[in-house]
DNA sequence: TTGAAAGCGCTAACAC
DNA sequence: GTGTTAGCGCTTTCAA
């Protein structure tokens, strides 16, 4: 079962009768091969099975067509970002492999992109939350291009518009009427994250709402702080008829605490979250939420990659894709509560309490 | 920013004053080094941030100490159980870089394979729900560990009890009382999805409960299929009290085709799945379900690995891991729902069924 | 258009 | 203990 190995490049040239040199311009696609060898050489490779043995390109400084990529697995639309720079890299006849970065035990980034130098001819980091990252990559010796961190990389970067999403988020349930709309931050040391806070606070100004600094708690994206996050708000005495949480891991969990206490989405109050992860649209109720551009993005970093990778010195590029906000059952016109809110207090109770047990 | 390149071998050796033997022995941590020496090699090397070159490695036939690993990352439990591998990896001092399989696109596993083999030491392939795989996969020359796969492989592999689980599923079910249990199959080109089906037939013959067909429906492991499933065992006339979905996501979807048809889970319907996918425990119901056990999956597939790749040369291995049934809210006992049915039939009641619910 | 030689960074096998 | 030699599979350089 075991062969006893693959044919290399001299066993090949032999077969054809040619020197290595000659097969292995054929086969690179080098100019200086007759044609009628280049198709014999060709012939015999794929009769053999040759295949390049990318270890020993690298060696001798070629490219290998292999492009590394650090991400962190468990973070909800990173499967779907890799996905897509697969299909890219794939197209550009270029081979991905992801390195899987640890939660908590992270050695340093530094000898991460210096395992995948030995291998790849370039690096996407997709950073993680946690992020003391950039320094330490400071002195790689490959193209790197860095997806979801704002201007202050001082790679080549990638980012969703961030705070263009936040805004179209806020607009969106100001448009619906509600005007003590409560924020749910994500980890302040994204980027990402301050963007949307810095968004919700603009349009909110914007808008002559007035800032109540108790609608804007803090949370760090995942589903528990969302849910404690909505716990803090649900108690104030003038609890908010909206919610923009930073992300939709955390806006579920903000809609898990405001059912917990017997209210509804959209009934009682509309939920905005941001990304648009896959199950924003399976579960209940759908969420309206800001969808991250994630196939463009992903296009773009392999594409920057490549042309970095192809020496085309780009200067610290940093590119920023739109995002769109995504309408669905999580948010409701303010009117509705309002009505139902006045039918209780008048004592016409039998409808409203209906239609909240609902 | 760009430093000329990462020290050598050969230049640590050079500082150190000894030769490129002496200096390879004592960071490889062999004998033939005098303590002092080793110790001052080390520290020099360390000093000049000095990185073993791994294609360097791979090329002389040595350990490159990388594990590959083939995977679609999209799968729902995919990620933790990448996650769990690559930190028993890490715990062994070694590597471990994930190929992104494409959903459609697919290239020849073969050659996958064999780009891993160039940079890694060996490799486990969680082969996807689509299968032609292990046929191409023949000829590695390289350590191979599946996940995923039944007794089929003729590599070594580790994979839950699936049938196991189906039982306890089962079980679970006629415990609660259930006599009308419906299945809603998975892709049964993995044996995963054919030992649960498995599974399902001989409880129900075990139990001496009837074999309807009509409550065994054919999906293939996405929500859509188990929505579509669920609608279909709605529609008969007798329809069943409990659902066993071959999988969560399925289960999900079969959730919420009973919630739209009015009814509701567990009150009406009972429903468990499979798999224990993260979101489980935090969507609305939480799944019944049964557990993989993802975390000694991984260790297993990841220790296999290392056993093959040291040498031992352990004769094609089939590792079968028990899982477990965690019971939540989407189960529950018949009677409460045969009681609402008496009192909807106005007390035509059953001495049977009264027996069976206990 | 072709081929021979040198060497990428490392390790295995053999000297000393 | 230590160093020297050869070579992994390939590409770049240079010569024919």
């Amino acid at each position: 079962m075991m062969k006893r190995h693959y044919p290399t490049l001299a066993e090949v040239a032999k077969v054809a009768g040619v020197s290595l040199m000659t097969a292995s311009r054929a086969i690179n696609n080098r100019p200086g091969v007759s044609p009628e060898k280049r198709e014999d050489i060709l012939r015999i490779a794929d009769e053999m099975g040759y295949v390049a043995n990318r270890a020993a390109q690298k060696l001798t400084g070629a490219r290998t067509r292999i492009i590394g990529v650090v991400a962190e697995l468990h973070t909800p639309f990173t499967s779907d970002l890799l996905l897509g720079m697969g299909a890219v890299a794939r197209a550009a006849d270029y081979e991905m492999l992801v390195y899987s970065l640890p939660v908590c035990d992270r050695r340093p980034p530094h000898s991460i992109i210096e395992m995948l130098r030995q291998i790849a001819d370039g690096v996407i980091v997709i950073l993680p939350y946690e992020s003391d990252y950039l320094e330490s990559m400071a002195t790689a010796h490959i193209p790197v291009v860095t997806i979801e961190q704002g201007i202050e990389s001082a790679f080549p970067s990638v980012t969703a518009d961030n705070y263009q999403g936040g805004c179209s988020a806020l607009r969106h349930l100001i448009e619906l009427g509600h005007r003590r709309i409560a924020f749910i931050s994500g980890n302040d040391r994204l980027t990402s994250a301050r963007d949307r806070r810095r968004a919700y606070r603009d349009v909110l100004a914007q808008a002559r709402l007035p800032y109540d600094p108790a609608l804007e708690v803090d949370g760090d994206f995942l589903r528990k702080s969302g849910f404690e996050a909505a716990q803090k708000l649900l108690a104030l005495d003038d609890r908010p008829t909206a919610i923009f949480a930073a992300n939709d891991t955390s806006a579920y969990g903000a809609i898990a605490a405001i059912r917990e206490a017997g209210l509804s989405v959209p009934g009682d109050i509309s939920v905005v979250g941001f990304d648009d992860i896959p199950i924003a649209s399976q579960l209940h109720p759908q969420l309206t939420t800001i969808r991250q551009p994630l196939q463009q993005m992903a296009r773009a970093s392999v594409n920057l990659l490549l042309a970095l990778i192809a020496g085309l010195d780009a200067p610290s590029e940093q590119i920023v894709l739109p995002t769109q906000l995504i309408v669905r059952e999580s948010t409701t016109p303010l009117k509705a509560k309002r009505k139902k809110e006045e039918a209780v207090k008048m004592g016409v109770a039998s409808v409203g309490t209906a239609n909240l047990a609902r």
